[in-house]
RNA sequence: GGUGGCGUGGCCGAGCGGCUAGGCACCGGCCUGCAAAGCCGUUUACACGGGUUCGAAUCCCGUCGCCACCUCCA
């Protein structure tokens, strides 16, 4: 147990915008000390993009945060690789039998992706195509208590009978009679537009490997039901946390609720929807190609850095990108970096433990446990750095050790840690010792030409250190030179 | 049309009737041979129009605008 976890753990009050109870309420887990929490992931049919990105993070932020507030997170995000959209694409490659290649290529992606921004993996990641029988399972649970029917068509089809379900449309607050019915555009064997699939029986054109046998006939999962399902089996009938995009809320964490109540459980005590991300004040869409992709945009910007500029915003906020958006959280991060690097010169003494175990200033604290403050957490975090900054001028250096064990925990809490390993951090090598070796003598020749006055070849040796990537740092005690 | 959410200075954001949070950026100053880094300081606000009040970003009314969902979507 961590230093001070005892004052942290269940004593504390971490609030939440419950966005069922649209409200912030305390977060109150079902057991004292433990959260579960189940994350809707993604459907493994095209490349993540940086709104993915976004959604993992915020929940690997929570995820952190609890965590370190002492409370046990068994944290689940799923898999969605067997569904409409998946098919489709495989149907595009011509060879549609082969649709689990696509899901499972595009399932390393998404895993990369996070791992980049430093997202840890969740406790476990179900896929849905592991769990088919939990899900029929459900759906016959559902049949058996009136709440849902098979078609009578012939299709093989389960739906899920919302005007059995007087609770329908809880979640988003909405009348079923306000549900505009009419825009249904496959209504198949329904006996209403509201209702919803659990169980698709097997089109003749469909892949033969995209069919599981059921009662029903042989068939493939409706999307809802998948999380109903896999949350069920992982988490049990009844969790703390439900989360996921806010594009989500309707239908599917409707329908979600809608079908796990229906079956007699509990199902999420909370649910948090995050915002979404905006290009250039736009909504990301296919139509509009103005997607940012996350490898396109891990390839252009330090990870780190996308996840500041990710985290910075609060989580619930739009997040509209424009130009500048990662140039800003560059500069902002950099501060930090520059404060990392001139106090570890200064302290002789290394950390001897790992940032995560060290705590974090109160007010970081109170921010995070208000809805997950970030911006004002960030705010703390910077104005540790300009104080330290400020004991690091006078030469306070108990101070600034301090202070720089407090940043390493703030920035260790939020993963933003840029020594941390997930951001490729690797203790130097023959090749730093190489080039150290070349600028010093580099910085030699430039101290005796300063000391000599010969300014323009002092400049000259600068610049053309700056041209190769280096920059200096004249200090009292010095100069000092990193990479930038 | 329905259901939610929201409009605070370049950006992120606090504020919940009075004492004009905070951070990042910008600009100016200090430091420096000059830079860089650091520190200090200043500027730019409460979508609009009414009203209530001694006093409103904060309360009330109206207007405008934005976002999400209602169809697959993080």
């Amino acid at each position: 147990m961590r230093p001070g976890a005892t004052e942290y753990a269940w004593g504390v009050t971490v609030r939440l915008y419950d966005s069922k109870a649209q409200a912030l309420v305390d977060l109150a887990p079902r057991v004292p000390g433990e959260v579960g929490m189940y994350v809707c992931g993604p459907t493994v049919q095209s490349s993540p993009h940086i709104g993915h990105l976004r959604s993992a993070l915020v929940y690997d932020l929570w995820r952190r945060w609890l965590g370190y507030r002492g409370y046990r997170v068994t944290f689940v995000r799923n898999v969605t690789d067997i569904d409409d959209k998946v098919l489709d694409v495989a149907v595009l490659t011509g060879d549609p039998e082969r649709w689990w290649a696509i899901a499972y290529r595009v399932e390393l992606e998404f895993t990369a992706a996070y791992a980049a921004i430093g997202i840890q993996p969740p406790t476990y990641e179900p896929r849905a195509t592991a769990s088919i029988g939990e899900m029929q399972q459900l759906a016959q649970r559902l049949i058996d208590r009136g709440h849902a029917y098979v078609a009578d068509d012939g299709s093989g089809d389960v739906y899920f009978d919302t005007a059995s379900w007087q609770a329908y449309g809880q979640l988003t607050r909405q009348g079923r009679e306000d549900m505009s019915p009419a825009a249904d555009a496959d209504p198949r064997a329904k006996r209403d537009p509201r209702d919803f699939a659990l169980w698709k029986g097997r089109k003749p054109a469909e892949p033969e490997s995209a069919s599981w046998d059921s009662p029903w006939g042989p068939g493939r999962p409706g999307w809802h039901i998948e999380c109903s399902a896999m949350s069920r089996r992982y988490l049990g009938p009844a969790f703390d946390i439900h989360g996921g995009g806010l594009d989500l809320r309707f239908p599917h964490h409707e329908n979600e609720l809608a079908q796990s109540s229906a079956a007699g459980d509990a199902f999420a005590t909370h649910w948090l929807h995050n915002g979404l991300v905006q290009v250039g004040g736009q909504k990301m869409s296919k139509s509009l190609g103005n997607s940012i992709f996350a490898a396109e945009i891990l390839d252009q910007v330090r990870p780190v850095v996308v996840r500041y500029a990710l985290a910075a915003a609060h989580y619930r906020s739009t997040i509209d990108l424009v130009d500048s958006s990662f140039a800003e959280a560059e500069a902002a991060l950099g501060r930090i970096e520059q404060f990392l690097a001139r106090s570890a010169r200064a302290l002789t003494t290394g950390e001897a433990v790992a940032p995560s175990l060290l705590p974090v200033p109160a007010a970081f604290a109170a921010a995070m446990d208000d809805d997950l403050g970030v911006p004002q957490a960030l705010a703390v975090l910077h104005e540790t750095v300009r104080a330290a900054n400020t004991a690091l001028d006078a030469g306070n250096l108990a101070a600034v050790g301090t202070a720089r064990a407090e940043v390493r925990a703030m920035l260790g809490v939020l993963g933003l840690d840029p020594d941390d390993p997930a951001y490729g951090a690797t203790e130097p090598g023959p090749e730093h010792a190489a080039l150290g070796a070349l600028v010093a003598g580099l910085l030699e020749r430039r101290d005796a030409a300063r000391a000599a006055k010969d300014f323009g070849t002092a400049d000259a040796i600068r610049d053309t250190l700056t041209a190769a990537g280096i920059q200096l740092d004249d200090g009292a005690d010095g100069t000092h030179w990193s990479l930038t």
